[in-house]
DNA sequence: ATCGCACACGTTATAGCATAACGCAATTGA
DNA sequence: TCAATTGCGTTATGCTATAACGTGTGCGAT
């Protein structure tokens, strides 16, 4: 169960995506896609949904916005729950992941007997060069 | 500098929300205070931010929802960052605070020389009843 | 072959969340 | 008294997300 190929709609939803430098709201997907046919949200939201489910790209709830997903490997994922730092200066997004802290959560969560399904971790503040 | 006394429209707000059994979006509690007055989200709205400001009230970034924080003493909060779990089946949110928690993404985030200015941890699955 | 099904796609309309911009009134403090 | 601040009310608007409908295409089962 890799990632399967990527349709027309996905691909190019990717690619503006990958080319940004932060992250993107849907509708601000939708205007740089208007020239390659784009024209109603729910085109976006589509792909958006099935890169998701790939793992391509993140959501950041605290933005309403999407990225690129910047792990190296396939199996970065593997290394830990996945949080962000986002800048509100430049708005650079930064992916990391820990297992530190994926243990001490699971532990907690544990606790209370709750199954995890998804975990959202977002760290709002400025980076080095926006301080 | 504890929390001021509320004004008329904070204090209908934060009722709403601490007589509710999970959290309510904005426009949810501008329905619940229809009969008290209020007409426009605005006036849910300024109330919010207000009650978010004196740490009455916690806004929940997966679920563009508020509830009030269950934090049993004012210094809880200081136990460390905060984080919620949300049942998807029943919608039960419940708050919790770690020190180890912040402690790991404290030294983690230093190292990218990023100051942090709020940070938002969230579990989305199920609880023990709706497992 | 052709039927049925799954899936991607396109379009229109609608629902749900949040803020801009204006003006008024009450409070405070110089 | 005057200016500054804060809260309030209203109207309008903008941004985010999904519902509901129909089309076409590919593909396996009969
Ligand atoms: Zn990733
Ligand atoms: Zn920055
Ligand atoms: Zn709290
Ligand atoms: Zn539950």
């Amino acid at each position: 169960m890799g990632t399967p190929q990527l349709t027309k709609n996905q691909s190019l939803v990717m690619g503006a995506l990958a080319h940004s430098e932060g992250p993107m709201s849907a509708y601000t997907i939708l205007d740089k896609l208007r020239d390659e046919g784009f024209r109603a949200p729910l085109q976006v939201y589509r792909a958006l949904d099935k890169l998701l489910e790939y793992g391509l790209v993140h959501r950041l709830e605290s933005l309403n916005a999407f990225v690129a997903c910047t792990c190296p490997h396939e199996h970065e994922h593997d290394r830990g729950v996945t949080a962000f730092t986002i800048c509100e200066g430049c708005g650079q997004v930064t992916e990391f992941h820990d297992a530190a802290i994926e243990e001490r959560l699971s532990a907690l969560v544990r606790a209370q007997s709750f199954k995890t399904e998804k975990t959202t971790i977002e760290i709002r503040g400025h980076c080095k060069s926006c301080a």
